[in-house]
DNA sequence: AATTTTGCTTAACGGTGTTAAAAAAACCTA
DNA sequence: TAGGTTTTTTTAACACCGTTAAGCAAAATT
């Protein structure tokens, strides 16, 4: 009777088969692709069984949710543990951080609800690129103000400003929960924003 | 037969029934649960109908693009338009935006593709909370360095560190058309981290 | 009054996640 | 090896989804 061994290894494969097949149809087509059919199509099953080795779906996004944090920690970890300094270990950590999303888009947008099936007509419509033209225009005012000439510069102002102000948004919108209150939202506006301002007047 | 311009009236109210229904199902159940048999549902009717004052049900999410769109143009030029000095505009228009973002946040959601119907388990998951823990030690070494106190304090620089971090990353991933270059990435965060961390420094 | 046009519904197709029953395969025992 | 038990896998079904085509009934036109 060693074969109950040998079957709990069987398992296992199909366990990581389907994580595997999952993951592939991910890559391939995006997570909105993903569908039980598909996996048990790609591991030569039907759909049912998949249900013996997950609860459902969701514990299969779950699994890569989990994943991806548990990459996400170490990477920031050993970013830290390259520094001793504590202002050189948050650079490093926060580079390391970004480094993460830019490589592993895939489990960003699992762990961070980023869903890329969105606004791709964000050129039909007129108000979207009206409301980045106006705050562009404003930015160059500002910039002129100042002897910034560089596109690139810019380019890079814009950006660190939009960055700053649609994090915020998306982490009080997906942090729901434990998100931050009205007064703390608004003072990291009012310092973050002020702060670029200054930078730019120089 | 003047009964046209009735009929033409009576085709715009139901069109304004299918998008007030619709609206009022994302509000009460977000936009997971928009479907068009449930807005025909709410409007009284069948579902097929609604192809009749739309394409198919991306039109409608289309619909309601644009107009959050149109607001957030509407109120970032009103922002704009009390001010004169561009660094008091620019201010004002980041705030605006941020304003929106934090009242109409069924709108950003559908604008930046912020899908909240994912990882509410974070807690559940260790190493998501134990990554924000590294990142949040860290910090309180780098603020212990200087004569920062307060709780609040710290909260404040984690949050401004992050949401730049996080807005870059999401902003890359959405606007995967036109996203930045990996130079201009990388001078973003550079710059945008020393600044923080100048800041903390005093 | 008969006919055309319009508005609406029913039915259907292919897809989704998920569950229960049926079938097939493997296993164990006699 | 034969028969019965257990495990594995599939088929069928349910309730949804977006979408399209056909059918029906009411209204409008001739």
């Amino acid at each position: 009777m060693g074969t109950i061994e040998r079957k709990q290894r069987l398992k296992e494969e199909v366990r990581c088969r389907i994580l595997d097949a999952s993951w592939q149809i991910v890559q391939e087509e995006g997570w909105h692709a993903l569908s039980m059919r598909k996996i048990a199509d790609a591991i030569e099953y039907t759909a049912p069984i998949i249900y013996g080795y997950f609860e459902n779906k969701d514990a299969i996004l779950r699994e890569f949710t989990q994943r991806g944090y548990q990459i996400l920690s170490k990477t920031v970890k050993e970013a830290r543990d390259q520094h001793t300094d504590p202002a050189e270990q948050m650079e490093a950590m926060w580079l390391a951080y970004w480094d993460f999303g830019y490589e592993h888009q895939a489990y960003y947008q699992l762990m961070y609800g980023v869903s890329v099936d969105c606004c791709q007509q964000e050129k039909m419509i007129p108000e979207a690129e009206e409301t980045l033209n106006l705050l562009n225009e404003t930015l160059g005012k500002l910039m002129a103000q100042s002897k910034h000439r560089e596109q690139e510069d810019h380019c890079r102002r814009f950006y660190t400003f939009w960055s700053v102000v649609h994090g915020l948004i998306s982490l009080n919108i997906v942090r729901k929960s434990s998100s931050l209150s009205l007064e703390t939202n608004r003072s990291i506006l009012f310092e973050a924003i002020h702060a670029i301002i200054a930078d730019i007047k120089g």
